[in-house]
DNA sequence: ATCGTACTACGACGAATGTCAAATTACGAT
DNA sequence: ATCGTAATTTGACATTCGTCGTAGTACGAT
C-alpha cells in the first residue's frame, strides 16, 4: 500500500455535534460506564478499548464505542494493534459547557445512592 | 361512582429515578421540545398536553408525555378533563443537581447555533 | 341525555437498538 | 511466513421505539 496512513475513522465536526445523539449516546448504562472510565483517566488521556472491561462480548463492546464516537462523545484513533479511546472534553464544553460534567457527577451520585 | 377522586397516573418516587432513563426521556427532540416548553413556563407552574404543539398526532404526543412521565422528569395530574404537566424540577435537581439546567442550556445553544 | 373537548388504548408497522457468535482483517513480534 | 492479540464485520435475533389511525373513555357544559 501507500504512506501507512492508520485506517481511518469517522468522526462528527465540532459542529456536527447534537445534543440529541450525545444524550441518547449517554443514556446506556454500558456507555456511561466507558464515559465515567475515560472520565477518571484525567484529562486528554486515553485507553484501549480492551482496557475497559464490559459485562459484554467483544462484538458488543466494538458497537457501544462506535455509538459514542459518532456521537461526539469519544475520539478515536488507531495505535498499533490497539484502538485508543478519549473523551472529547473540550469539544464538548466548548458545544455544551458543563454538561459532560454535571452527567458525570449524577452518574456518581446514582452510584453513591443505589450501589 | 365513589368520591371522585381523578384516576390515579403512575410516577417514579424519588428514589426510584433512573440516571439512564432521564437521558434517554431527554434525547428525543419532541421531548425536548415539551421539557423546554414547561421550563420557559416558569418554576412550578404547568401547562395541559393540548397547550405544546408537536409535528406528530395526537396519540403520539400522548405517548412521548408518558415517557417524560415514566423516567420522573415530569409530573402529570387530570384536572377536569385537561391532563396538567410539570417539570419535576426539584425532585431532578435534588437527585442529580445542575443536570436539567445544563440541558435547558445546551438545546438553547444548540438551537442558537443551528436555528 | 347529548355533545364537544381532551386525552387514552389498542393494535399495527417499519426502523433502530442491544446483544451474540463466527469468520475476518490489521498489525507487531518471532 | 507464521502466530497471537486487538478489534471489525456480518448476519442473526428479540426487543424497543416512534409513529399512525381508529375506536374509546372521561368529564364539563348544555
Amino acid at each position: 500500500m501507500s504512506t501507512a496512513t492508520a485506517r481511518a475513522l469517522e468522526h462528527p465536526r465540532l459542529e456536527e455535534i447534537r445534543l440529541e445523539a450525545v444524550l441518547h449516546a449517554l443514556s446506556d448504562p454500558m456507555r456511561l460506564q466507558v464515559v465515567r472510565f475515560l472520565a477518571d483517566l484525567g484529562e486528554g488521556r486515553e485507553a484501549a478499548c480492551s482496557a475497559i472491561e464490559l459485562a459484554v462480548s467483544k462484538s458488543t463492546t466494538t458497537h457501544h464505542f462506535r455509538v459514542l464516537r459518532e456521537a461526539g462523545v469519544i475520539n478515536q484513533v488507531y495505535r498499533g494493534t490497539a484502538k485508543m479511546n478519549a473523551l472529547r472534553r473540550h469539544d464538548l464544553d466548548t458545544l455544551f459547557p458543563g454538561l459532560l460534567g454535571t452527567v458525570l457527577d449524577a452518574e456518581a451520585a446514582q452510584r453513591r445512592r443505589t450501589g
